[in-house]
RNA sequence: GCCGGUGUGAUGGAAUUGGUAGACGUAGUGGACUCAAAAUCCACCGGUGGCGACACCGUGCCGGUUCGAGUCCGGCCACCGGCACCA
């Protein structure tokens, strides 16, 4: 055969085999397709003026290297990308370089397209999304308006939380210890008039639909832990006036050490008292009313240690269970945000009440006995180590048994009743910036809000002077006169336009649904495409995104699914994260930094193939890793080595002999690996049967296995030496058929056995395949170092772990 | 404080889930090739003792279960991430 020894010229092989995947479209789904499909979904980025970073290709390449395989398994595959492009960085750099935001985000996707296809990722190219395309946001318009009419978009003035920096409005989740999940700017409380989603009304579902999908255990209780479920009573107080006060608690069973109540600042009650005259220190307690509002939340959360607040003097509560009065205080301990912003207090069995109570006189009853003594400290227990006393009727039961008792009483008497309570709060949903999309609802005085009529949709976003975001809290669409003032859809009469727009989440939370049907003008994505590839099956993203993205979109999901339009309960079937990578001594990629990795010089410098196995590589999927510039050449060493062999290896079809037990073992290895997202491992032993077949010597049946296992990992110098040795008339090394796996290639006829005395390895043996124990034991026995430490003993026992070990109990 | 995760050579990390700890890769040391360097190839590469065969110790710390523990149990320590006055 004619030697070739060319060079591994990736810089050529690469671009040469991504332009001729692309002519041949072997990445493409299928619509009309009897096949299985495969769903493999990875988040879409953020297309930002930087570029790629090395952090990208992370799990990209895991789920191009799934996908490949479930290819090569026979399944049509959906691998899309696109692009969440509406966002603040880009406004941002369009406001300070005076260039309109749809020019930025055009180069910028450009510029990412660029990049990800010379990392060889097989993305369907004709299903790409832009979040910001007016044919992609009219169907997010479209939602929004569905949301609407279902009554689950209302607007609502509220105290909101205002990011100082951004001049905008966030979402909860958008809120990080205070500050602005975006830019660290402090977020302060604003009264602002919002539109809100009902998310809250799925917090049930979002927490219980969690048990039927198959996501990693981390993201399944950092959901639950948002949402925040706690089960109790609403039980009904009065004050000595006569007003109910409700209140949520989760240990009903401690009703009868409830000494006192307190109320959040901002409890409509306190003005209500304060209007009819009964509250005589009303100085006092305007004054903390004050106070409290002027602290923002991260102020509130900060002061938890010491506990303020004002007994309100003139009006005090009844306990309904036993009729003693008493005292009622507000304090900002209590939140107007969770339950009913009032509570009664327990400080025998509470942390906080017992701190409050401490610091202002207040009585302490124990009710639950089993503790230390409650003047020290709170006894807090729920389970059955406590018995209830002074408690009437709950003496002698358990906590555990007081808690239905009790409850069962209250809803007899009429006075409580059982109650869930969530920490999950509405989305905040509207965002004072220019570069999002316009929420399609009009304001007219006589009629009200009125949503935009189905065909006027998409609302276009109107050209605007300046994106500057205002001073006044308003978005700079307000300034658009032309575009405001229009007419009511209803009665026709002046009206005017909502100015703000939807948050960054909006384009993402339905995103995965288009691509089933990306070009559809008549509807989101048509039934038959979505009843075929529905769900997703396999979805990667960062943990970053499990309290915003991933619960949104699942919210939104499950409002299309009961409104018809969606096939399937829950959006995602199967949820995985990846680590971060790291810069080189273990601190985040950032520019400040000056430690980020640019993918185009590795590429260059090692090519594409290089840098897809290295980041595979560089250790365990879901742990963050750290980049190092020095191990990329291992990679590049390996991939020298493949080549070699495929040049130097024996013109024979075959299989080897010499290798059939390690190619055999390794082919399934990699197969398990890939499915159990063990990338590293998997590229281990692929090394490892290349560092073997050097030294055996290989055959091109050899390497004809190892570069269909290769290419899902390395897909160009697959394909090249694919039809270098001569397989090109059989078609594109990625659509080969996994390489066959026959177990009895990898039954070996002798065993290597590992040979212990008392449990210390002191030898190894080998005995044919078929020996039975009692052979296996005679022949350790036989072995001249195991004598050493039997010599004159006596065996009392053997342990024989089959095609493992032996070990030989032995006592003088 | 609560919830989750991690802890293994100089280093990134393996270990078939209770069965030879350190696979594979970096870095390092010695050697071959070269005028030289790079590249490549070969050997070594947890610690202590010994010329050596070999022996003892070793997976954050202390204890336990077991013929056998990085893996299981009990009790600590350290670091990372999430939640946090949520009644």
């Amino acid at each position: 055969m004619e030697v070739w020894k060319l060079k591994y010229d990736f810089a050529n092989i690469e671009p040469k085999w991504q332009k001729k995947w692309e002519d041949a479209k072997v990445y493409a789904a299928h619509d009309n397709s009897d096949k299985k499909k495969f769903y493999g979904l990875v988040e879409f980025p953020y297309p930002s003026g930087q570029g790629l970073h090395v952090g990208h290709p992370r799990p990209y390449t895991a789920m191009d290297i799934v996908c490949r395989k479930k290819r090569m398994d026979g399944y049509n595959v959906l691998f899309p990308m696109g692009f969440d492009a509406f966002g603040l960085p880009t406004e941002n750099y369009a406001i300070k370089n005076h260039i309109h935001p749809a020019k930025v985000t055009h180069d910028n996707i450009q510029n990412f397209t660029s990049q990800l296809k010379m990392l060889g990722f097989g993305f369907d190219w004709d299903r790409v999304i832009d979040t910001t395309d007016p044919k992609y946001y009219k169907w997010t318009q479209w939602i929004f308006l569905q949301l609407y009419k279902h009554g689950l978009a209302y607007k609502a003035t509220m105290p909101v939380n205002w990011c100082t920096s951004c001049k905008c409005v966030l979402a909860n989740e958008e809120v990080v210890d205070g500050v602005c999940e975006r830019c660290g700017a402090p977020v302060i409380r604003k009264e602002k008039s919002q539109w809100m989603l009902k998310i809250t009304e799925y917090a049930q579902r979002l927490i219980d639909d969690l048990d039927e999908v198959d996501f990693i255990e981390r993201v399944k209780t950092q959901q639950r832990n948002w949402i925040g479920r706690s089960t109790g009573a609403e039980v009904t107080f009065h004050s000595t006036n006569g007003d109910p006060i409700v209140v949520f608690t989760t240990r009903p069973d401690t009703l009868f050490g409830a000494t006192y109540m307190v109320l959040a600042p901002e409890h409509a009650l306190v003005a209500e008292w304060k209007e009819k005259g009964l509250l005589k220190n009303v100085e006092d307690v305007e004054a903390y009313q004050k106070a409290a509002a002027a602290k923002s939340d991260l102020e509130r959360a900060e002061l938890n240690k010491e506990k303020t607040g004002v007994k309100l003097d003139g009006v005090a509560g009844i306990n309904p269970v036993n009729g003693k009065e008493i005292p009622i205080f507000i304090s900002d301990y209590v939140l107007s945000t969770y339950g009913t912003g009032a509570i009664m207090a327990v400080p025998a069995h509470d942390d906080r009440d017992w701190a409050f109570a401490k610091k202002f006189g207040c009585e302490i009853i124990e009710v639950v006995s089993g503790g230390e003594d409650v003047q020290q400290a709170a006894f807090t227990a729920k389970d059955e180590t406590g018995i209830m006393v002074n408690s009437d009727f709950l003496n002698g039961l358990t906590v555990k048994d007081a808690i239905p008792a009790i409850t069962k009483w209250l809803e007899e008497k009429g006075i409580g009743e059982a109650k869930v309570n969530y920490k999950l709060r509405d989305w905040v949903f509207s965002r004072q910036r220019y570069w999002g999309e316009p929420i399609p609802m009009v304001w007219c005085d006589k009629c009200g809000w009125e949503p935009l009529p189905e065909d006027q949709l998409p609302l276009l976003l109107p050209d605007v002077d300046s994106y500057e975001p205002t001073d006044d809290g308003e978005s700079p669409l307000s300034k658009m006169t032309d575009w405001v003032n229009t007419t009511c859809p209803k009665c026709g009469g002046p009206a005017r336009r909502e100015t703000d727009t939807m948050p960054q989440w909006a384009g993402s939370s339905w995103y995965y649904l288009r691509y089933m049907d990306p070009h559809n003008d008549k509807a989101l994505a048509s039934k038959e495409a979505l009843n075929y590839w529905s769900p997703v099956d396999w979805y990667n993203g960062g943990m970053e995104h499990t309290t915003l993205h991933l619960l949104y979109s699942r919210f939104w999901h499950k409002f299309l699914y009961d409104i018809g339009v969606v096939p399937t309960k829950e959006p995602y079937q199967k949820r995985t994260s990846h680590g971060m990578i790291l810069g080189e001594g273990g601190e985040k990629m950032s520019k400040s930094r000056g430690n980020v990795v640019n993918p185009n010089d590795i590429v260059a410098q090692y090519g594409a193939d290089t840098l897809r196995l290295y980041i595979m590589f560089i250790g365990d999927f879901e742990q963050a890793a750290v980049w190092s510039d020095n191990a990329v050449k291992g990679c590049k060493r390996f991939l020298d080595k493949v080549w070699n062999l495929a040049e130097s290896c024996k013109d024979d079809e075959n299989q080897s002999e010499a290798n059939a037990a390690s190619l055999h073992k390794c082919i399934k290895k990699v197969a398990d690996d890939i499915e159990g997202m063990k990338f590293n491992t998997a590229i281990a032993a692929m090394m490892s049967l290349v560092n073997e077949f050097g030294q055996n010597g290989c055959t091109k049946g050899d390497m004809k296995a190892l570069i269909t296992m290769l290419s899902p990992f390395a897909p160009h110098i697959a394909e090249e030496l694919w039809e270098m040795l001569g397989y090109g008339a059989q078609g594109f090394a990625c659509q080969q058929p996994w390489p066959e796996y026959d177990e009895s290639k990898t039954v070996a006829s002798v065993l290597n056995l590992v040979v212990q005395v008392n449990g210390k390895v002191r030898a190894n043996i080998q005995v044919p395949a078929d020996a039975d124990n009692d052979a296996i034991v005679a022949a350790a026995q036989a072995d001249e170092k195991v004598q050493k430490f039997t010599q004159g003993m006596n065996l009392v026992k053997s342990i024989v772990v089959p095609g493992r070990l032996v070990n030989l109990i032995v006592k003088p």
